[in-house]
DNA sequence: TCTGGGGTCCTAGGACCC
DNA sequence: TCTGGGGTCCTAGGACCC
């Protein structure tokens, strides 16, 4: 017998806020708003469903977060925490299915096909994960059920929060039709504006036409998609190709400045960060890329490729400077900058130059600052005394 | 309303080569 | 003298997601 294919999409609810709650008791009930403080720059990370009812949502600037919800209780993040609480519910969803993909700190992807034996039919499988997840880690959570992990992660959504949603087999059009435009997954507000121009408003209008004329008016990419999507056909989400990828930081400053030196010392700080993660995840890279924004929100991006791979944030930071420096116009002060690596692939490729450049010597001193502080993060921080005069915050 | 930070993927145009 | 077509790599910007 062939199994049907079966995934779970697992969803943790207002997941920052729900491990505040969890930990201060005085706060369930209450309306707790996680993200910048109100006075501050930044937005809503996210928020509880008792802030929702005041119509706070999460990336909604602080500020508008604080008129609309003044009696909220408002919390900076505490990334460690949660990264803690997450790692502890994808360990119990490993104990579900040997094919955990986790998408972000509060969703994963699961392939239950063939499990049936071992947790019963999925729902069964699902009311049983929800339990354990909550007894182990403490988090509310949502899981959709579906033949295929597009459908399962809009299943997921459907009945938040302490949602549980099956898309059976034969009712997929059905539910893609309960759905509706608006909220599918992968398309956002300029696709919706764009289909409401040629006056496409539903999926079922959707639905009629053929691929080749979604392509011709959408896009190859977003026509191929939509015809996908309104079948309720996994559009390729969550593909498990190993590609390279990007690492970067970026910072807003608390207010814009043209100061060269505090752009330059960020800048800095910024590229260590960067350095040190690439180093955590022995990657490789020879592209560079920097971002700015002005005081009016435009912002910019630009890269260059090396012929050899960055060694050290030395390098980085110079290799940035010097495109910023390219591209700033100093005459307006910046709001934002930021620096990462672009195409990143795993560390080994290239061979070890036999008389390693000054940047490379420079590269095994973090390299093995890197490795202290790993070996002992509590104790005292190991900064380089350039970071020591850090800008204002 | 005055808008964080970290990503992925797509598109279009240019450079360069055969 | 005015000129093809395909392929690859690179860059900037945009759409989208959490």
């Amino acid at each position: 017998m062939t199994d049907t294919p079966v995934f779970f999409h697992v969803d943790l609810d207002a997941f920052f806020a729900s491990v505040e709650q969890m930990d201060n008791p005085g706060y369930r009930g209450k309306p707790v708003i996680v993200g910048a403080s109100p006075g501050k720059r930044g937005v809503v990370s996210a928020c509880s469903y008792e802030a929702r009812r005041f119509g706070v949502h999460s990336a909604m600037p602080i500020s508008e977060a604080f008129r609309r919800c003044p009696g909220g209780v408002y919390l900076p993040v505490r990334m460690e925490r949660y990264v803690e609480v997450s790692r502890k519910v994808m360990k119990i969803l490993s104990q579900f299915s040997p094919d955990v993909r986790p998408i972000s700190i509060d969703e994963a992807s699961l392939d239950m096909s063939g499990t049936r034996r071992l947790f019963g039919p999925p729902r069964e499988a699902a009311e049983k994960l929800k339990d354990r997840v909550r007894a182990g880690a403490g988090a509310p959570l949502s899981v959709g059920i579906a033949p295929n992990r597009f459908l399962a992660k809009m299943a997921s959504d459907f009945k938040k929060p302490d949602g549980l949603y099956e898309v059976e087999e034969g009712r997929v059009e059905e539910f893609i039709d309960a759905i509706g435009l608006a909220k599918l997954w992968g398309l956002g507000k300029k696709t919706m504006e764009r289909l409401l121009s040629i006056h496409l408003d539903t999926v079922e209008k959707v639905r009629q036409l053929s691929e080749e004329s979604l392509r011709s008016f959408m896009g190859e990419a977003t026509g191929t998609y939509l015809y996908n999507a309104v079948r309720g056909r996994d559009p390729g989400m969550y593909s498990d190709t190993a590609k390279s990828h990007s690492i970067s930081h970026e910072t807003t400053f608390p207010e814009d400045t043209a100061d060269w030196d505090i752009i330059a010392l960020c800048l800095l700080d910024l590229s260590h960060q960067v350095m040190f993660r690439l180093f955590d995840e022995g990657g490789a890279s020879r592209t560079v890329a920097i971002k700015y924004r002005y005081s009016d929100f435009s912002t910019f991006s630009c890269q260059t490729t090396l012929n050899h791979c960055i060694s050290s944030a030395e390098e980085l930071y110079e290799t940035g400077l010097a495109l910023l420096k390219e591209k700033w116009n100093p005459r307006l002060p910046l709001r934002l900058v930021g620096i990462g690596f672009d195409k990143v692939q795993a560390e080994g490729g290239g061979q070890q130059e036999l008389f390693p450049t000054e940047y490379e010597r420079r590269g095994r001193v973090e390299k093995a600052v890197f490795n202290l502080s790993r070996k002992d993060p509590d104790g005292a921080p190991v900064i380089k005394a350039s970071l020591l005069k850090r800008p204002p915050s």
